[in-house]
RNA sequence: GGCCCCGUAGCUCAGCUGGAUAGAGCAACUGACUUCUAAUCAGUAGGUCGCACGUUCGAAUCGUGCCGGGGUCACCA
């Protein structure tokens, strides 16, 4: 029971009989009313003015005096300039909330046999994960939960970057400078373990660096300098270099790398241990996070992968090679460049990769759509990956979709690992629980709960706050973070959510039950047909946060229905109304808005307490 | 420079498949707790929707051009 289809279904009969003109479903726009004017549900009727020729004031009034005539469910109407207004009857609204009430699948969208693949958070094995990683994580979990409810059969997956020159140069610098330590005897998470050695191997290089540029460096500087440009620049341009051709670090990380790509087994080895070590780190923060995956695609089993295709698409003249034998793909006509997609030497790059995992995965789920959630950074890569595949004639080339956010930068700039101004994820997410915990000392409750509840409860506040200050903001849009917004607990936010849903479990604490079982003529306030108007939009909200890639869509209806339920709970009573029957339809209201808050939050990965 | 994204209240953001007088939250100020949880509610104040043209009954929303900010254009990932 859906009241905008009934309301179309009913306006489309009107309209045919009234004007003897069939209206466009298109045409059929119904939206709920704004609050300052009188009516549940608005019909525009601006799109019938030219066709019916006639003034939308005419139009309006006509439609609405033989829908309140004919109708059994519209009591009412207003008509102000081309918008006409409707009121509907206490019995259809009742009838709405019980049908809501008793479906215990509200929302969840019936099966389209469709799969989706999410790919998301994706860390390197070399550090520790950061505020950057987390909007990835809450983004990919929650499009996940929304891709579920819209009826879609889901696949999470992530592809984790465990190879390559960086964690070489942490694999090194343990070697050197660790002296067998490990993270248990040291007592360190494992991923931070790993991420300090990587940092010590920067520092090492800078030292390193900073030597050679006051001996050998000074002629390479002369010589090769452009004009003008003074040393600090030079030697900041020549970095790379430096690393590939003179360094002694830089040497021994890329033979280390050379050996792994061998199968050196002492090297494997070390490179199992710690990357091992890293697992475990994430593992716990994610655990901490409450996400997970289905499938995990290493680097290390897929970097050589896609080479076939790329050697197939030559043949096809898909792709053309160059002299030194590299291949490439001419996307000039498309409005992009000349990417390369196999190197001079035989090997894969990125773009190969994700040729080859996209295929790979493709002949492994069948999957219908794929999502990839990665930084705006990278939307030119993800133009071309879909671009080549369809020159490849891969079928679901169309149905890829780069879910691309933005950076998050902090109100002191942008975050650099190189400069040691990276949130961490761990310190965070105990930061964030932690001014859960000291906001609910400073007002003194839960105090008769025992420290695990408290401590579930100070989880769920804390890093509901967290997921809802990041979610709430479109993706596309970069972010500044503020640590103290971040952890507010009013307004806008998760803990006001939170709040709503505490409230209602409260009053069923204090007696209040429910029953499908109230009569139906109850007359409803405003509020409480407002309520029943937000609760109704909540499977059309999945649909629109589905079809844009959006949880800030799920965001804000959540925070509006909370809203609309403290205003409603601060003017009505709920035991205590003046009626039975107006109490029973009140629980059931409220029981109502209390599941669908849980649900609703739930496709954000946010918990509800029943305390706070 | 080419291509892409962003620009709405002091701050953070909704609204953008054209629809009513552009909305929230925060911050500021005022008020509401012997009452179902005040992590709440109500009120006041706050706007050249970056600028200019155009499209039409109607533009924050669509188009074109500019201005400002960012990203990207590696045999890195």
């Amino acid at each position: 029971m859906d009241i905008k289809n009934i309301l179309a279904e009913e306006i489309t009969a009107a309209v045919k009989s009234v004007f003897d003109h069939k209206l466009d479903p298109k045409h059929a726009l119904i939206s709920p009313t704004k609050k300052e004017f009188e009516g549940a549900y608005t019909f525009v009727v601006f799109p019938l003015v030219k066709v019916l020729r006639n003034s939308p004031e005419n139009i309006a009034n006509q439609l609405g005096e033989y829908l309140v005539e004919n109708s059994e469910h519209i009591t009412a109407f207003n008509v102000i300039k081309g918008f006409l207004n409707l009121s509907l009857d206490n019995k259809l609204w009742n009838a709405i909330l019980k049908s809501i009430l008793e479906n215990k699948d509200f929302g969840q969208h019936p099966s389209n046999d469709k799969t989706i693949v999410v790919e998301y958070s994706s860390p390197n094995t070399n550090k520790p994960l950061h505020l950057g990683h987390l909007r990835n994580i809450f983004l990919g979990w929650s499009i996940s939960k929304i891709a579920k409810a819209a009826g879609y059969k889901v696949v999470k997956t992530k592809v984790v970057n465990d190879r390559g020159i960086a964690i070489c140069k942490s694999m090194l610098s343990w070697q050197k400078f660790a002296e067998g330590v490990t993270p248990e005897s040291s007592k360190t998470k494992g991923d931070h373990f790993v991420g300090d050695y990587y940092v010590k191997f920067e520092q090492a290089f800078r030292e390193e660096y900073t030597n050679w540029q006051n001996n050998e460096g000074e002629a390479v500087f002369k010589s090769n300098a452009k004009d003008g440009e003074d040393a600090a620049a030079f030697y900041k341009r020549y970095k790379n270099t430096y690393f590939n051709e003179h360094s002694q670090l830089g040497g021994e990380a890329r033979k280390m790398l050379l050996d792994w790509e061998s199968g050196e087994p002492n090297t494997i080895a070390l490179w199992k241990k710690m990357n091992g070590w890293v697992y475990d780190g994430f593992n716990k923060t994610y655990g901490a996070l409450g996400v997970d995956f289905n499938d995990i695609v290493y680097e290390s089993d897929t970097y050589l992968l896609g080479k076939e295709y790329v050697l197939q698409g030559l043949k096809d003249n898909v792709f053309y090679q160059k002299p030194d034998n590299s291949i490439w793909v001419d996307l000039e006509e498309e409005g992009m460049d000349q990417k390369i997609v196999l190197r001079s030497d035989g090997t894969s790059v990125y773009i190969t990769q994700d040729i080859g995992t996209a295929k790979v995965r493709h002949d492994k789920f069948s999957f219908d759509n794929m999502v990839y959630v990665v930084a705006d950074e990278q939307d030119y890569h993800f133009q071309v990956l879909k671009q080549v595949l369809k020159k490849l004639g891969e079928p679901y080339a169309d149905n890829l979709f780069h879910l691309s956010y933005g950076m998050v930068e902090l109100t002191t700039g942008k975050m650099k690992s190189r400069e040691g101004t990276v949130v961490d994820a761990d310190d965070l997410i105990e930061e964030v629980k932690q001014m859960a915990r000291t906001s609910a000392d400073e007002r003194g409750g839960l105090s008769e709960l025992s420290e695990e509840e408290r401590q579930s409860i100070f989880e769920k506040i804390g890093l509901g706050a967290l997921k809802y200050y990041i979610l709430k903001i479109n993706p596309r849009k970069w972010m500044t973070f503020n640590p103290e917004d971040s952890v507010d607990m009013q307004g806008a936010t998760a803990p006001y959510i939170q709040n709503a849903f505490v409230r209602i479990q409260s009053i069923f604490r204090k007696g209040g039950e429910v029953s499908t079982d109230w009569n139906r003529e109850v007359a409803l306030s405003n509020q409480e047909k407002e309520l029943i108007v937000l609760l109704s939009s909540f499977p059309e909200e999945i649909s629109e946060a589905m079809q844009k890639y959006d949880p800030s869509v799920i965001a804000t209806y959540t925070f509006n229905l909370a809203k609309a339920y403290h205003k409603f709970y601060h003017d009505h009573r709920i035991l205590g109304a003046e009626d039975p029957s107006v109490k029973q339809m009140r629980l059931a209201l409220s029981k109502t808005v209390a599941n669908i808050i849980e649900k609703s939050s739930d496709l954000l990965g946010i918990g509800m307490p029943n305390y706070m």
